[in-house]
DNA sequence: CACCTATTAGCATCTGCTGCTAATCCAGTA
DNA sequence: TACTGGATTAGCAGCAGATGCTAATAGGTG
């Protein structure tokens, strides 16, 4: 073999570098490796990785699509059935990085984000705000796995709701949230409800 | 003046096809809008657009910044505080992104992320996992502010961590929490604790 | 020794730009 | 009418970061 050490170990680091900085170019590869930018062309292609130009439209693409899809988007998953002031499914499929790296469990707070924002979706306003909640985590939930929450309103008041979010993976459950919500009047003053409670979640 | 719709109506056009693909190339502007490759380049010129390469790396720094920090990092916003097992402080201060684009409020989930990572955090654990969790909005928090989450162990029974967390923007309440968190060791097997509850969370 | 792998080198080519100069068209106006 | 000036188009040199190709070199191993 060449270098020092050892092409396996650089095709690893190169890996790694990649990792931490999609937007490297061969030229500062081949720098920090230690080797010629020659070198950094055959290992990408051995290894399958495209140049740091396509890298960098994948990086943003799909950083959009996730930050688009996944914190922007009024529902988080996928609505499958809705009917307003009633009960509600959404399906969501988390992906590798939703969830820890190290054991591949989904973060709480995306299990949590597609409870709460089905439970403001059956809110027939303009403007639903989510007051209080209790929630209790099951199980975990894996990277992959098809998470599936149903909501139905309990109860109703005046613009306040009481909702129920069950979460399942493959009928078992791995979520349960009691959620009050508020409905909020297109108000063109101040977004404030009641007892001044509250926190506000668009609607579509 | 020369083309058709007119430079104003061209520009306004050329701002709509970039921000909905900030990707496209000179060439492909150049032919959506009829006129040729070197007036686009005066137009971006003038409008202070830069080069579609430069787009494209931009988008994708913010979106892996906002990715990577936002949703994947260990922690949600900046641990400014520690105390292993008694209390910590966390501050964040959610972008435009975290909101919603018609009222700039921020979206629920992440005040829940902030609460909830910095709760994990305070426990002394390989994995701690939260278990269950009571929250309250009490008030909207406009993206831009300065959110400071304390977050206090108020109880301590075993692997079993009780910490009340409180957020604040500019010394009012927004969000209060109180969650139960539980200590795993970090045993090879199923990851598993006591009632069978629980939802894990990594620590660095 | 010949053979094989890994590495390095050089060169033509491509894309999507920048920066520059110049030509053209067309309207308003002295 | 001729002049002026904004808008548009054209052409060319150059750059960065690649690809694709050929070839030379260094180090083992049979």
């Amino acid at each position: 073999m060449g270098a020092r050490p050892g092409k396996p170990e650089r095709h690893r680091r190169l890996r790694g570098l990649l990792e931490r900085d999609p937007f490297i170019t061969d030229r500062e590869l081949a720098e920090a490796l230690g080797v010629s930018v020659q070198t950094i062309r055959l290992d990408r292609l051995e290894l399958g990785i495209p140049e740091a130009r396509e890298r960098t439209r994948r990086v943003a693409e799909e950083a959009t699509k996730n930050v688009r899809s996944v914190m922007t988007g009024e529902v988080i998953g996928d609505l499958t059935h809705l009917s307003l002031g009633e009960e509600g499914v959404s399906v969501l499929e988390p992906t590798a990085d939703m969830a820890f790296r190290r054991t591949g469990i989904v973060r709480g707070h995306h299990i949590f984000a597609q409870a709460n924002s089905l439970a403001v979706a059956l809110v027939d306003a303009e403007v639903a705000l989510t007051g209080t909640a209790c929630i209790r985590f099951l199980r975990p939930v894996r990277a992959g796995a098809r998470l599936v929450a149903r909501a139905r309103v309990t109860e109703r008041a005046g613009r306040r709701y009481h909702v129920d979010v069950v979460s399942q993976v493959a009928g078992e459950d791995v979520f349960r949230g009691e959620f009050v919500v508020f409905a909020v009047d297109p108000s063109p003053g101040e977004v404030r409800v009641e007892g001044g409670s509250v926190h506000d979640e668009d609607r579509p």
